[in-house]
DNA sequence: CAAGCGTAGTTGAGCGTTGAACTATTCCGC
DNA sequence: GCGGAATAGTTCAACGCTCAACTACGCTTG
Protein backbone atom coordinates (compact mmCIF):
# COMPACT_ATOMS: atom_id res chain seq x y z
CA UNK A 1 0.00 0.00 0.00
CA UNK A 2 2.75 2.54 1.24
CA UNK A 3 2.32 5.65 2.48
CA UNK A 4 -1.17 7.55 1.81
CA UNK A 5 -0.39 10.70 -0.25
CA UNK A 6 -1.44 13.18 1.53
CA UNK A 7 -2.98 16.88 0.58
CA UNK A 8 -0.87 19.70 1.15
CA UNK A 9 -2.72 22.97 2.29
CA UNK A 10 -2.91 24.52 -0.96
CA UNK A 11 -4.55 20.98 -2.43
CA UNK A 12 -7.16 20.79 0.36
CA UNK A 13 -8.12 24.38 -0.79
CA UNK A 14 -8.28 23.66 -3.93
CA UNK A 15 -10.53 20.34 -3.44
CA UNK A 16 -12.71 22.32 -0.67
CA UNK A 17 -13.39 24.79 -3.34
CA UNK A 18 -14.08 22.38 -6.04
CA UNK A 19 -16.42 19.90 -3.82
CA UNK A 20 -18.34 22.64 -2.17
CA UNK A 21 -18.82 24.80 -5.26
CA UNK A 22 -20.04 21.71 -7.45
CA UNK A 23 -22.52 20.25 -4.69
CA UNK A 24 -23.95 23.74 -4.26
CA UNK A 25 -24.23 24.23 -7.69
CA UNK A 26 -25.65 21.22 -8.49
CA UNK A 27 -27.89 21.49 -5.35
CA UNK A 28 -29.37 24.67 -6.10
CA UNK A 29 -29.74 24.10 -10.06
CA UNK A 30 -32.09 21.11 -9.03
CA UNK A 31 -34.18 22.37 -6.09
CA UNK A 32 -35.00 25.57 -8.65
CA UNK A 33 -35.76 23.43 -11.20
CA UNK A 34 -37.79 21.33 -9.42
CA UNK A 35 -40.10 23.91 -7.19
CA UNK A 36 -40.62 25.98 -10.47
CA UNK A 37 -41.88 23.47 -13.26
CA UNK A 38 -42.49 20.20 -11.28
CA UNK A 39 -38.91 19.05 -13.10
CA UNK A 40 -36.33 17.58 -11.79
CA UNK A 41 -32.52 17.90 -13.33
CA UNK A 42 -32.72 14.04 -13.77
CA UNK A 43 -35.66 14.25 -15.27
CA UNK A 44 -34.48 16.99 -17.59
CA UNK A 45 -31.93 15.73 -18.98
CA UNK A 46 -34.12 12.39 -20.22
CA UNK A 47 -36.34 14.90 -21.90
CA UNK A 48 -33.54 16.81 -23.44
CA UNK A 49 -31.73 13.94 -24.79
CA UNK A 50 -34.94 12.76 -26.13
CA UNK A 51 -35.94 15.88 -27.55
CA UNK A 52 -32.32 15.83 -29.36
CA UNK A 53 -32.71 12.15 -30.82
CA UNK A 54 -34.19 11.10 -34.19
CA UNK A 55 -38.04 11.00 -34.46
CA UNK A 56 -37.87 11.72 -30.80
CA UNK A 57 -36.93 8.82 -29.64
CA UNK A 58 -33.82 6.50 -28.09
CA UNK A 59 -32.25 2.72 -26.89
CA UNK A 60 -33.09 2.75 -23.56
CA UNK A 61 -29.47 1.52 -22.76
CA UNK A 62 -28.33 4.79 -25.30
CA UNK A 63 -30.55 7.04 -23.21
CA UNK A 64 -29.05 5.80 -19.85
CA UNK A 65 -25.75 6.10 -20.99
CA UNK A 66 -26.35 10.06 -22.49
CA UNK A 67 -27.78 10.51 -19.01
CA UNK A 68 -25.24 9.69 -16.79
CA UNK A 69 -27.54 6.79 -15.48
CA UNK A 70 -27.89 2.68 -14.96
CA UNK A 71 -30.22 1.30 -16.55
CA UNK A 72 -32.13 0.50 -13.64
CA UNK A 73 -32.75 4.05 -12.80
CA UNK A 74 -33.33 4.83 -15.87
CA UNK A 75 -36.28 2.35 -16.38
CA UNK A 76 -37.88 3.52 -12.92
CA UNK A 77 -37.74 7.20 -14.39
CA UNK A 78 -39.12 6.43 -17.65
CA UNK A 79 -41.68 4.80 -16.02
CA UNK A 80 -42.37 7.89 -13.97
CA UNK A 81 -42.60 9.74 -16.85
CA UNK A 82 -44.88 7.34 -18.95
CA UNK A 83 -47.07 7.78 -15.62
CA UNK A 84 -46.58 11.83 -16.27
CA UNK A 85 -47.61 10.67 -20.13
CA UNK A 86 -44.33 12.42 -21.42
CA UNK A 87 -42.46 9.71 -22.34
CA UNK A 88 -44.05 6.07 -23.62
CA UNK A 89 -41.91 2.89 -24.01
CA UNK A 90 -42.32 1.54 -28.07
CA UNK A 91 -40.55 -2.42 -28.66
CA UNK A 92 -37.54 -2.03 -30.66
CA UNK A 93 -38.62 -4.05 -33.95
CA UNK A 94 -34.81 -4.71 -34.48
CA UNK A 95 -33.97 -6.38 -31.70
CA UNK A 96 -36.91 -8.14 -29.46
CA UNK A 97 -34.75 -7.23 -26.08
CA UNK A 98 -34.78 -3.60 -26.66
CA UNK A 99 -36.84 -0.94 -25.82
CA UNK A 100 -37.58 2.53 -27.65
CA UNK A 101 -38.38 5.47 -25.25
CA UNK A 102 -40.28 7.87 -27.44
CA UNK A 103 -41.31 11.83 -26.39
CA UNK A 104 -44.44 12.39 -26.55
CA UNK A 105 -45.82 15.82 -27.31
CA UNK A 106 -46.89 16.58 -24.16
CA UNK A 107 -43.55 15.96 -23.19
CA UNK A 108 -42.09 18.01 -25.44
CA UNK A 109 -44.36 20.83 -24.24
CA UNK A 110 -43.18 20.36 -20.58
CA UNK A 111 -39.80 20.37 -21.76
CA UNK A 112 -40.51 23.81 -23.51
CA UNK A 113 -41.94 24.84 -20.21
CA UNK A 114 -38.88 23.96 -18.29
CA UNK A 115 -36.01 25.18 -20.37
CA UNK A 116 -36.45 28.97 -19.95
CA UNK A 117 -36.19 28.29 -16.64
CA UNK A 118 -33.16 25.54 -16.42
CA UNK A 119 -30.89 28.05 -18.82
CA UNK A 120 -32.08 31.06 -16.74
CA UNK A 121 -30.71 29.44 -13.67
CA UNK A 122 -27.44 28.18 -15.43
CA UNK A 123 -26.90 31.64 -16.09
CA UNK A 124 -27.84 33.16 -12.85
CA UNK A 125 -25.49 30.95 -11.06
CA UNK A 126 -22.94 29.91 -13.24
CA UNK A 127 -22.34 31.94 -16.34
CA UNK A 128 -22.92 35.34 -14.98
CA UNK A 129 -20.44 34.61 -12.19
CA UNK A 130 -17.24 34.17 -14.68
CA UNK A 131 -15.82 35.83 -17.01
CA UNK A 132 -14.90 34.90 -20.60
CA UNK A 133 -11.40 33.37 -19.72
CA UNK A 134 -12.64 31.43 -16.88
CA UNK A 135 -15.41 29.95 -18.85
CA UNK A 136 -13.06 29.09 -21.43
CA UNK A 137 -10.55 27.70 -18.37
CA UNK A 138 -13.85 25.74 -16.59
CA UNK A 139 -14.63 23.98 -20.23
CA UNK A 140 -10.61 23.25 -20.56
CA UNK A 141 -10.47 21.58 -17.04
CA UNK A 142 -13.88 19.60 -17.72
CA UNK A 143 -12.97 18.01 -20.71
CA UNK A 144 -8.98 17.35 -19.08
CA UNK A 145 -11.52 15.61 -16.01
CA UNK A 146 -14.01 14.00 -18.93
CA UNK A 147 -10.54 12.62 -20.75
CA UNK A 148 -10.12 10.63 -17.28
CA UNK A 149 -13.29 9.94 -16.48
CA UNK A 150 -15.03 9.00 -19.86
CA UNK A 151 -13.15 9.50 -22.60
CA UNK A 152 -15.67 8.60 -24.97
CA UNK A 153 -17.58 11.95 -23.91
CA UNK A 154 -15.09 14.52 -24.87
CA UNK A 155 -15.63 16.38 -27.85
CA UNK B 1 -39.33 37.70 -18.03
CA UNK B 2 -38.66 38.56 -21.75
CA UNK B 3 -36.70 36.27 -24.43
CA UNK B 4 -34.80 33.20 -22.75
CA UNK B 5 -30.65 34.14 -22.72
CA UNK B 6 -29.96 30.92 -24.12
CA UNK B 7 -26.20 29.34 -24.33
CA UNK B 8 -24.19 29.97 -27.29
CA UNK B 9 -22.56 26.56 -28.45
CA UNK B 10 -19.44 27.48 -26.32
CA UNK B 11 -21.16 28.27 -23.30
CA UNK B 12 -22.96 24.82 -24.18
CA UNK B 13 -19.37 22.70 -24.46
CA UNK B 14 -18.22 24.59 -21.27
CA UNK B 15 -21.73 23.86 -19.21
CA UNK B 16 -21.89 19.95 -20.43
CA UNK B 17 -17.69 19.53 -19.52
CA UNK B 18 -18.45 20.94 -16.38
CA UNK B 19 -21.70 18.91 -15.58
CA UNK B 20 -20.60 15.82 -16.98
CA UNK B 21 -17.07 15.96 -15.04
CA UNK B 22 -18.42 17.10 -11.61
CA UNK B 23 -21.20 14.46 -11.86
CA UNK B 24 -19.13 11.48 -12.72
CA UNK B 25 -16.26 12.67 -10.35
CA UNK B 26 -18.61 12.86 -7.65
CA UNK B 27 -20.30 9.88 -8.13
CA UNK B 28 -16.83 8.08 -8.86
CA UNK B 29 -15.69 9.07 -5.50
CA UNK B 30 -18.47 7.75 -3.96
CA UNK B 31 -18.79 4.66 -5.16
CA UNK B 32 -15.37 4.05 -4.68
CA UNK B 33 -15.47 4.77 -0.92
CA UNK B 34 -18.93 3.34 -0.35
CA UNK B 35 -17.34 -0.47 -1.57
CA UNK B 36 -13.87 -0.22 0.28
CA UNK B 37 -15.02 1.18 3.44
CA UNK B 38 -18.75 0.65 3.61
CA UNK B 39 -18.67 4.36 4.00
CA UNK B 40 -20.24 6.98 1.51
CA UNK B 41 -19.24 10.02 0.83
CA UNK B 42 -21.55 11.76 2.97
CA UNK B 43 -21.04 9.62 6.14
CA UNK B 44 -17.95 10.45 5.22
CA UNK B 45 -17.92 13.90 5.25
CA UNK B 46 -19.71 13.44 9.33
CA UNK B 47 -16.89 11.91 10.55
CA UNK B 48 -14.18 14.37 9.07
CA UNK B 49 -16.22 17.23 10.17
CA UNK B 50 -16.43 15.57 13.48
CA UNK B 51 -13.30 14.76 14.11
CA UNK B 52 -11.79 18.07 13.54
CA UNK B 53 -13.80 19.66 15.89
CA UNK B 54 -13.03 20.55 19.36
CA UNK B 55 -13.43 17.45 21.55
CA UNK B 56 -14.53 15.86 18.50
CA UNK B 57 -18.21 17.26 18.97
CA UNK B 58 -20.34 19.22 17.18
CA UNK B 59 -23.84 20.75 17.80
CA UNK B 60 -26.41 19.27 14.90
CA UNK B 61 -26.94 22.35 13.19
CA UNK B 62 -23.27 23.88 12.42
CA UNK B 63 -22.65 19.97 11.83
CA UNK B 64 -25.39 20.03 8.90
CA UNK B 65 -24.18 23.38 7.57
CA UNK B 66 -20.72 22.56 7.47
CA UNK B 67 -21.38 18.89 5.57
CA UNK B 68 -24.28 20.97 3.00
CA UNK B 69 -26.58 19.05 4.61
CA UNK B 70 -30.36 19.67 5.63
CA UNK B 71 -31.18 18.94 9.25
CA UNK B 72 -33.58 16.22 8.69
CA UNK B 73 -30.72 14.32 6.69
CA UNK B 74 -28.35 14.87 8.89
CA UNK B 75 -30.70 13.91 11.78
CA UNK B 76 -31.29 10.98 9.77
CA UNK B 77 -27.66 10.53 8.81
CA UNK B 78 -26.26 10.85 12.86
CA UNK B 79 -29.36 8.15 14.13
CA UNK B 80 -27.91 5.77 11.53
CA UNK B 81 -24.29 6.23 12.72
CA UNK B 82 -24.93 5.66 15.83
CA UNK B 83 -26.35 2.25 15.10
CA UNK B 84 -22.99 1.70 13.90
CA UNK B 85 -21.55 3.12 17.31
CA UNK B 86 -19.90 5.68 15.51
CA UNK B 87 -21.18 8.68 16.44
CA UNK B 88 -23.36 9.26 19.99
CA UNK B 89 -26.05 11.87 21.31
CA UNK B 90 -25.56 14.10 24.31
CA UNK B 91 -27.75 16.99 24.83
CA UNK B 92 -26.50 20.06 24.56
CA UNK B 93 -26.02 21.79 28.22
CA UNK B 94 -25.67 25.64 27.09
CA UNK B 95 -28.77 25.43 25.40
CA UNK B 96 -31.40 22.42 26.23
CA UNK B 97 -33.04 22.31 22.57
CA UNK B 98 -29.68 21.32 21.32
CA UNK B 99 -27.50 18.51 20.39
CA UNK B 100 -24.50 17.45 20.40
CA UNK B 101 -22.77 14.98 18.10
CA UNK B 102 -19.84 13.46 19.66
CA UNK B 103 -17.21 10.79 17.56
CA UNK B 104 -16.55 7.58 19.19
CA UNK B 105 -13.27 5.81 19.39
CA UNK B 106 -14.91 3.25 17.61
CA UNK B 107 -15.73 6.07 14.67
CA UNK B 108 -12.15 8.02 14.98
CA UNK B 109 -11.22 4.95 13.97
CA UNK B 110 -13.23 3.85 11.44
CA UNK B 111 -12.33 7.15 9.83
CA UNK B 112 -8.86 6.92 10.19
CA UNK B 113 -9.29 3.04 8.22
CA UNK B 114 -11.17 4.94 5.67
CA UNK B 115 -9.04 8.64 4.76
CA UNK B 116 -6.35 6.90 3.35
CA UNK B 117 -8.98 5.24 0.56
CA UNK B 118 -10.44 8.69 0.06
CA UNK B 119 -7.87 10.71 -0.20
CA UNK B 120 -6.22 8.44 -2.51
CA UNK B 121 -9.20 8.36 -4.54
CA UNK B 122 -9.07 11.82 -4.96
CA UNK B 123 -5.49 12.01 -6.39
CA UNK B 124 -6.21 9.57 -9.02
CA UNK B 125 -9.54 10.58 -10.34
CA UNK B 126 -8.88 14.37 -9.69
CA UNK B 127 -4.89 15.80 -8.94
CA UNK B 128 -2.84 13.20 -10.55
CA UNK B 129 -5.29 14.29 -13.96
CA UNK B 130 -4.34 18.08 -13.40
CA UNK B 131 -1.09 20.18 -13.92
CA UNK B 132 -0.02 22.66 -10.79
CA UNK B 133 -1.33 25.16 -13.39
CA UNK B 134 -4.62 23.63 -13.05
CA UNK B 135 -5.06 23.14 -9.79
CA UNK B 136 -4.73 26.69 -9.05
CA UNK B 137 -7.06 27.59 -12.13
CA UNK B 138 -9.50 25.12 -10.28
CA UNK B 139 -9.36 26.53 -7.05
CA UNK B 140 -9.91 29.91 -8.32
CA UNK B 141 -13.14 28.81 -10.19
CA UNK B 142 -14.45 27.27 -7.06
CA UNK B 143 -13.50 30.39 -5.09
CA UNK B 144 -15.33 32.63 -7.23
CA UNK B 145 -18.73 30.26 -7.55
CA UNK B 146 -18.22 29.93 -3.90
CA UNK B 147 -18.64 33.97 -2.90
CA UNK B 148 -21.95 33.70 -4.92
CA UNK B 149 -23.20 30.54 -4.08
CA UNK B 150 -22.30 30.62 -0.18
CA UNK B 151 -19.96 33.61 0.46
CA UNK B 152 -19.81 32.27 4.28
CA UNK B 153 -17.79 29.65 2.68
CA UNK B 154 -15.12 31.00 0.73
CA UNK B 155 -11.47 31.26 3.13
C1' DC C 1 -30.84 -26.78 -34.03
C1' DA C 2 -29.77 -27.04 -29.11
C1' DA C 3 -26.95 -25.52 -25.12
C1' DG C 4 -24.90 -22.07 -23.17
C1' DC C 5 -23.46 -17.41 -22.96
C1' DG C 6 -24.12 -12.56 -23.42
C1' DT C 7 -27.11 -8.53 -23.74
C1' DA C 8 -31.45 -5.58 -22.82
C1' DG C 9 -34.34 -4.31 -19.78
C1' DT C 10 -37.41 -4.79 -15.53
C1' DT C 11 -38.56 -5.67 -10.81
C1' DG C 12 -38.45 -5.59 -5.77
C1' DA C 13 -36.44 -4.76 -1.35
C1' DG C 14 -33.78 -1.80 1.27
C1' DC C 15 -31.70 2.41 2.07
C1' DG C 16 -31.31 7.47 1.91
C1' DT C 17 -33.31 12.11 0.96
C1' DT C 18 -37.04 15.51 0.96
C1' DG C 19 -40.34 18.62 2.80
C1' DA C 20 -43.78 19.38 5.91
C1' DA C 21 -45.64 18.81 10.36
C1' DC C 22 -44.53 18.36 14.98
C1' DT C 23 -42.34 18.93 19.90
C1' DA C 24 -39.52 21.30 22.92
C1' DT C 25 -36.94 25.11 24.36
C1' DT C 26 -35.33 29.87 24.32
C1' DC C 27 -35.65 34.70 23.18
C1' DC C 28 -37.98 39.10 22.96
C1' DG C 29 -41.07 42.91 23.94
C1' DC C 30 -44.19 44.58 26.94
C1' DG D 1 -42.65 37.11 34.18
C1' DC D 2 -46.03 36.23 30.27
C1' DG D 3 -47.47 35.42 25.45
C1' DG D 4 -45.91 35.01 21.06
C1' DA D 5 -42.29 34.44 17.76
C1' DA D 6 -38.08 32.20 16.63
C1' DT D 7 -34.84 28.33 16.84
C1' DA D 8 -33.26 23.29 17.35
C1' DG D 9 -34.09 19.09 16.29
C1' DT D 10 -37.02 14.90 15.12
C1' DT D 11 -40.42 12.19 12.73
C1' DC D 12 -43.25 10.54 8.96
C1' DA D 13 -44.67 9.56 4.36
C1' DA D 14 -43.56 9.90 -0.33
C1' DC D 15 -40.24 9.56 -3.60
C1' DG D 16 -35.91 8.17 -5.91
C1' DC D 17 -31.73 5.37 -6.23
C1' DT D 18 -28.95 1.00 -5.70
C1' DC D 19 -27.95 -3.60 -6.14
C1' DA D 20 -29.09 -8.09 -7.08
C1' DA D 21 -32.23 -11.26 -9.02
C1' DC D 22 -34.95 -12.17 -12.76
C1' DT D 23 -37.13 -12.59 -17.65
C1' DA D 24 -36.61 -12.52 -22.35
C1' DC D 25 -34.26 -12.47 -26.50
C1' DG D 26 -30.18 -12.97 -29.57
C1' DC D 27 -25.69 -14.89 -30.78
C1' DT D 28 -22.22 -18.52 -31.14
C1' DT D 29 -20.43 -23.03 -31.42
C1' DG D 30 -20.63 -27.70 -31.78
Amino acid sequence: MGEPRWLDAEEQKAWRAWLYSAQLLLDRLDRDLTHRTGISHAYYEILVALSEAPERMMRMSELADRCLSSRSRLSHAVSRLEERGWVRRQVYAEDGRGQLAVLTEEGFAALEGAAPIHVEGVRRELFDQLTPEQVEGMRALGETLLRHLDPDRVP
